[in-house]
DNA sequence: CGGCTCAAAGTAAGTACTTACTTACCAGCT
DNA sequence: AGCTGGTAAGTAAGTACTTACTTTGAGCCG
């Protein structure tokens, strides 16, 4: 499906190339960082000069700016947990809303290793673009699924304790799994399970882990 | 021409100085990383000229590599969790074991946020020391809280599920929750808790998520 | 169809500056 | 003297970014 990504004389049309560049270009900076990648192998990688790398982007940085935006923006399958969790929510059904959230954050980041080492990158060099993201995406999941939390726990269905943690406890399960399978330990020797069993796991403890003594027990 | 003008700071013995540009690099490290952080910059901040920095370590990787091994091994007080958690597991107090742990990891990196920073940085620029700190830190603790959470299996106190699986969610929740606080939202505005409350409010949901129904409780 | 145009796609070879690392030389001790 | 802590001033190889130039191909005209 990857047309060419190397060493083609092809012409290309001039939208086509920026595009080929960029992604290219993600590769590498999710590699190596931002200062670690160089303009040079950036166009080399792409197959061009680099004149024509500082065609399509004025500066390293715009280039930079232009990927994180893409893929925090409107990079394909956005990864929406509104509408993850929205059946289970519907559902009242517990276990559904953070078993969806959960195994679609780790199918995400599965399908799109880089994205995550893109973003570490970015935050360790104190990118503004990687507390943008914090601030409007991570924020958002903490709202949606704490208000959610809140709801539960005014319905006696869940014990009383600031749902933030809950959140908290819960992304950390999961980023961390994701963290370790792609970054620490990709050869998966510490724990190696399907991320539909690590989203149920996940669920299972958390929910286990949160839910109020029931006057009449009722299991379902 | 004088060359007595100028900053020059006091004359060290010669380990003390190589100390001392050790720290400095650990700071100026940990914050940009190893490429992006140059060997002037190193000699800047630690008073003396860049030539001296090349007296106490032949490269640039071999700084590196020294604080990386300095940190990891004979950091200080390098974070037994054998130790801090041995009073607990005298007692059969699983809360105790996990608190311990918990609030151990929490209070470490909040004392020495550098070395969490570092790790990442290693671990993303594919330094093979980072991956020798994994494979010899924390496949320790996998094997050693995994082998006290088999035992409490075996005793009937704890759910029949893997013990790797628990220990990924306990770790998880504790290493993202400093995560959180020491790189992407450094002002807590997500969440803002003390590390003893966040450590017991962990073991808390972890405890109620994997300890077994007691058996004198309704059977079904 | 062939030949012409002209902007866009493309490049080779710079520029000005930074980088890791070196060399040659001081100055203050015992 | 001789050894140790220290420096100023290099060097060769990058670095991001530019300039001046060449190639390509679609569209229009006869």
């Amino acid at each position: 499906m990857n047309p060419n990504d190397g060493v083609s004389g092809a012409r290309m049309a001039g939208e086509e190339r920026r595009l080929q560049i960029l992604a290219v270009a993600v590769s590498l900076f999710s590699n190596r960082g931002f200062r670690g990648t160089t303009t040079k192998e950036i166009a080399q990688a792409a197959g061009v000069s680099e004149a024509m790398v500082f065609r399509h982007f004025a500066t390293k940085e715009e280039l930079y700016a232009a990927i994180l935006d893409h893929k925090a923006c409107r990079g394909g399958e956005s990864f929406e947990p509104e509408k993850m969790a929205a059946e289970g929510i519907n559902r009242k059904d517990d276990r559904a809303v953070f078993e969806a959230l959960a195994l679609g954050a780790l199918t995400h980041h599965e399908h799109d290793p880089d994205f995550q080492r893109l973003l570490l990158h970015s935050a360790l060099e104190k990118h503004e673009l990687a507390q943008m993201f914090f601030d409007q995406f991570v924020r958002r999941v903490y709202e949606f699924l704490g208000g959610y939390i809140r709801q539960r726990q005014r319905e006696g269905a869940f014990i009383d304790i600031d749902p933030a943690i809950v959140v908290r406890c819960f992304i950390g399960m999961v980023m961390h799994h994701s963290l370790n399978n792609n970054l620490w330990d990709p050869s998966r020797r510490l724990l190696n399970i399907s991320n539909e069993d690590a989203a149920r796991h996940f669920t299972d403890i958390l929910l286990k882990g949160i839910t109020a003594p029931s006057p009449n027990s009722t299991k379902d």
